[in-house]
DNA sequence: TATAAAGTTTAGATTAGTCTAAAAATTTAT
DNA sequence: ATAAATTTTTAGACTAATCTAAACTTTATA
C-alpha cells in the first residue's frame, strides 16, 4: 500500500505525463507539488522500486501499467468527491480542490462503491473531467466545437486553427487547454458567446473563435 | 494545527479520562492506541508543550480546556461521518468505525458545517453516541432503565444495582458500561427483553435485570 | 567541439515518530 | 520499612521524508 506522500508523487508524474503518454522530468515534479528536485529523485527511485514508474538517471520518468492504473484510482477517488462536495454538500466547484486532495488518500474500496452508488455513477466532476470507472476506465467524450457545446460545463481540449496569432489571441483572453469553460449566452446578433473560464473570468468570443475550439462535455 | 498522530494521542486521552475527569497513565494510553510506552511518553511531552494536556512525570497526563476542546472537534467529526456512512451511503453499523477514523482527521471546518447540515443536524451517531456540537457541547440524554427504552439504540451508562453477582451476571452475557445495545423484542409473557448487543449478540435478561440498567437513548 | 549553463544526483544533515534495552521511580508485598 | 515487582522514563538507534550544498550529466551556445 501506498504512503499519502507516494500517492501525490503518482498522480502527479501522471498528470505531468498526460496520462502515462510523455516521460516526465525531476524539476517538472518538484514544481508540481513544491519540493526540490533532490526530494524528487529520493522519491522516484522508491516508486520505480515498486514498479510503478520506470526511472533512468537523468532522463526522467515512465508510469508503468500498474502506475496508472493506481493513479487513475486515485483520480477517480479525488472526482467523486468533488462531485459530492459539490451536489451534495452545496460546495461551490472553485473551492472543492483543496478538500477532494485530503479525500482522494481515505482507504477503502467499498467506501469509494457506495459513494459512486449515492452520487448515481457519475461521469464528470464539477468540472467537466471524466471520472475513471472501477476498473480505471475513462470513457472519453466526443470532441465537438464550442460553438456547439450545451449550457453545461466543457473542457478545453484542442484547437482547430493553429496560427501562432489565434494561440495568441487565446492566451490573451484566458483560455487554455485543460480549462473550464461554460457557455453563459450566445448572442443573436452576431453568433458571438459570452462564457465563463474557471468559473471566475468572463470573456466573450466571436463566432469564428468558438468554431475553432474544441470541447468535450 | 496537530498532525494525524498527535490527535489520535489526544482523542485516545481524552476517551481514556471519561471526558477530561481522570488522569490517564503512560500504559493505558500505549495499550489503547496499540504502541509502547517509551512512545507515550515522547508524545505527551510535546502534547504538553502545547498546552493540551498536563503532564507530570510517573503519574500520568490530563487534558486541558484547551484539550478538551480540541478532542471534542475530532470526535464530532468523526461520529458526524459514522452517520454520513450509516445514513447516507448505507454502510452497516458495524463496520463504519475504520474508515470513519480516517475521515476524521480531515482538516475543513466549512466541510464539517456543511456535513452536519446535510445530516439534519443530528445530536447521535448510529450507535447512540451524542454529537457534540460546533461549540463542543455535548446534550446529555436523560438516563431511564433499558425496560423503559424504545427499539432505537441506547447506550449502557450505569446500573442500580451493584452488588457483585448482579455485575458478574452482566459480564457473563456481555454487558458493560459503554455497550450499545437495542431493544429487539419483549416478551409478553414476563416481561424479559430480547436485546442485541453491539450490533452482534443477542440475549434474553429479564424484568428485573432490565429495571437495573440505566441507558441513554 | 569545447565550454558555459541548466538540470540532476549524491552525500550528509534534519525532523517526526517509532522502537529496544537499560536506568530510575513508584507501588506492592512482606 | 525494606525488598521485590511493576511502571515509567531515558538514551540511543532506525525509517520516511525532507533539505542544502557539492558533484556530476546533459544540453545549449559560441
Amino acid at each position: 500500500m501506498l504512503s499519502f506522500t507516494e500517492e501525490n508523487y503518482l498522480k502527479a508524474i501522471y498528470h505531468l505525463s498526460d496520462g502515462g503518454l510523455k516521460s516526465v522530468l525531476t524539476n517538472e515534479i518538484a514544481e508540481s507539488i513544491q519540493t526540490k528536485p533532490a526530494s524528487v529523485t529520493d522519491m522516484v527511485k522508491k516508486l520505480a522500486l515498486k514498479n510503478l514508474i520506470t526511472y533512468e538517471k537523468y532522463h526522467g520518468v515512465k508510469v508503468t501499467r500498474q502506475g496508472k492504473s493506481q493513479a487513475l484510482a486515485i483520480i477517480r477517488k479525488h472526482r467523486l468527491w468533488e462531485t459530492f462536495l459539490v451536489e451534495k454538500l452545496g460546495f461551490d466547484w472553485g473551492e472543492v480542490h483543496d478538500v477532494a486532495e485530503q479525500l482522494e488518500h481515505i482507504q477503502s474500496p467499498l467506501l469509494i462503491e457506495k459513494l459512486d452508488e449515492f452520487l448515481g455513477f457519475p461521469s464528470a466532476d464539477p468540472h467537466g473531467h471524466p471520472i475513471p470507472d472501477k476498473n480505471g476506465k475513462i470513457t472519453i467524450a466526443r470532441q465537438i466545437t464550442l460553438l456547439e457545446a450545451t449550457e453545461k460545463k466543457a473542457i478545453i481540449r484542442s484547437v482547430k486553427d493553429s496560427s501562432a496569432s489565434f494561440l495568441d489571441y487565446l492566451s490573451k483572453v484566458g483560455i487554455y487547454i485543460g480549462a473550464t469553460v461554460q457557455v453563459m449566452e450566445r448572442l443573436a446578433f452576431d453568433g458571438s458567446l459570452e462564457i465563463k473560464i474557471d468559473g471566475k473570468k468572463k470573456v466573450y468570443i466571436s463566432r469564428e473563435a468558438g468554431e475553432n475550439i474544441l470541447v468535450t462535455q
